[in-house]
Parts: structure tokens; C-alpha cells; sequence
DNA sequence: CTTGCATAGTTAGAGAGCCTAACTAAATAC
DNA sequence: GTATTTAGTTAGGCTCTCTAACTATGCAAG
């Protein structure tokens, strides 16, 4: 292939990923959020009424694990079942309760954190390389065949 | 473009890194050994006599976790811990076993892997972009104050 | 209308991976 | 010779994820 070879470039960005997201994680747990609940509060948010698999799907998380979560932000008081919109009695519409809304909001504020803070410590040559690749490390994941 | 708003930079990075890491975990669950698990042993097995602590340290994980994890490999029959070299008894010095050995070796090839195939199948153009933000996204994570 | 399959979601059980707090034991420093 | 530092372990707990197996609803075809 005329591109770098892609078994080093894997092992190259496998370990800087894995230690990168370690890193958030830690960070997450010091901000009191994990970064799952917040990115689902978010959708939520955008998308009241979703289902569970919905979200499974969005996240790209099986299904139980999904439940879990919604259980956890329910028990949490952050979002509340309502009666599926659409007369399917099988399915559960998900929405933001006041609490919800306001977590999301103080912890919006809260939130400036770590990342930010270590990308702004870059050189802006480095910044922009990230963000030239940010869709390319998307793709990564994108569902595909 | 010349300075992106490094907040929406964190927001977008966020989470591709954290949904990357999820993909490779699972990846590396189907290939049978754990990402942290194949790093120690190469870690290892360049720099024979290492100790915990510097194992924690160059994986910026805590003493604790680092411990269990030599456990869990000492275990599995793949390190074995040597009498210190420099005569310091509180360190232990460690090592593959010819089982370990073997191990690297065969996971290597087996190894080819989830990740080499997406990152193959990207445009070359997008795989360039990864390549260049690779120094940026370690330094992201490099200690410092 | 019943039989049978598909879909939405849950429960149960497991395992990886990380953490802090508190400990032991050896080295070092005063 | 006590006091501090350093290497490492133990204990206990939390989060995130998975699979397998389940319930209950919806839907479609005979």
C-alpha cells in the first residue's frame, strides 16, 4: 500500500488511545460525572422521547448495558420514563426531569476541565492536527457491513 | 481554523477517544488477551529486571492496580518475579517466562486485528491525519506539573 | 383468531480495570 | 537508633461492559 503502514500506525495509536481515555476517566470521576451519563444526559436532552435501544444503538453498547445506565440516571433521579408516545407499550420514551436538566446545565459550567486544559498547553500546529483528525478517528468507529 | 475553540475540541474528542476505547476493548476481549496485558509484556520483555513501580508509573496507572496486574499475569505463568538484581530487597525484579515469551510472539501474529483492518480501509488521506495528531494525542497524556 | 416470529427491554451473573486507604518490609537519612 | 521514604501488597469498592436467558408486546400469515 502506498499509505504508512497501518500495523504500526495501530500500535502506535492503540496505547495513546487506551492511556488517553484512561486519563478522562479519572478526570471524569473528579468532576462527578462519568463522561457515559453525561454524553446520555446530552442525548436525552436533544432527543426526548428515545428508547433505550435507541441509545444502545447511538452509543454502539448492547442493550443490557444500556438499561443499566437508564436504571442508574433514573434511580439517580435525572430522567424519568414517560408512556411511549407512539402507543407501543413495549417501548419506554426517555426525558430529562427539572433535576436533569439542572445537572446538566451546573455540570456544563463545571466541566471546563482537564482535556481543555491540557489541548490549550499545545502547540496550535498540535491542536489543529487533532482536529484535522478527529473525523478520521470517527470513522474508526462508524457501524459499517 | 487557526485557533479552534479548544472547549468544542474537547467536547468532539472526547468522546470519539472514549467510544474508540470501548471498540478496542471488546476487540481485544475476541483476541483473548487484554490491551494492558499485552502492553506489560512488551513492556517486559524489552526491559527485563523492571519493578511495579515503574511499570504504574510508565503507565500512569496507580501501584496498587499495577500490582494486581503482575499478579494476574504471574498467574498466568507468563512473568515470573526474579530476586532484585541490585540487592535492593523491597524491589522485585520481573521477567518473561518462556511461556510469556511464546505468548508475545503468538498473540503478535494473531494480532492483526479490528483496528489495522478500519484504519486500513480509511482513505489514505485520513489515515495521514491520524498519523500526524499521534505526537499530539501523546503529549496530551505526557506527566508534567 | 391463533400460532409463531420479531422487537423492546430487563434480570442475573460475570469479569476487566481502575481507585483509595491502610498495611509490611526494606532502605536511607539524621 | 529512631524517623522518614520507598517498593510493594491487601482489602474493599466502584464503573463499565459483556452474554445468556427471560418477559411482554406487536405483528403477520394461515
Amino acid at each position: 500500500m502506498p499509505a504508512p503502514d497501518t500495523t504500526s500506525l495501530a500500535e502506535a495509536l492503540r496505547p495513546a488511545v487506551l492511556r488517553l481515555a484512561r486519563h478522562l476517566r479519572r478526570e471524569a470521576q473528579r468532576v462527578g460525572i462519568s463522561e457515559v451519563d453525561w454524553q446520555l444526559l446530552s442525548i436525552i436532552y436533544r432527543r426526548p422521547g428515545i428508547g433505550v435501544s435507541e441509545l444502545a444503538d447511538m452509543e454502539m453498547i448492547r442493550r443490557p448495558t444500556m438499561s443499566a445506565h437508564v436504571k442508574r440516571l433514573e434511580a439517580a433521579g435525572w430522567i424519568e420514563r414517560q408512556p411511549s408516545a407512539c402507543g407501543d407499550q413495549r417501548r419506554v420514551g426517555l426525558a430529562l426531569t427539572a433535576a436533569g436538566r439542572a445537572a446538566l446545565a451546573s455540570i456544563r459550567d463545571s466541566r471546563t476541565g482537564w482535556l481543555r486544559d491540557r489541548l490549550a498547553a499545545l502547540d496550535p500546529d498540535a491542536r489543529d492536527a487533532i482536529a484535522a483528525a478527529l473525523p478520521a478517528i470517527a470513522a474508526l468507529v462508524e457501524v459499517q457491513p
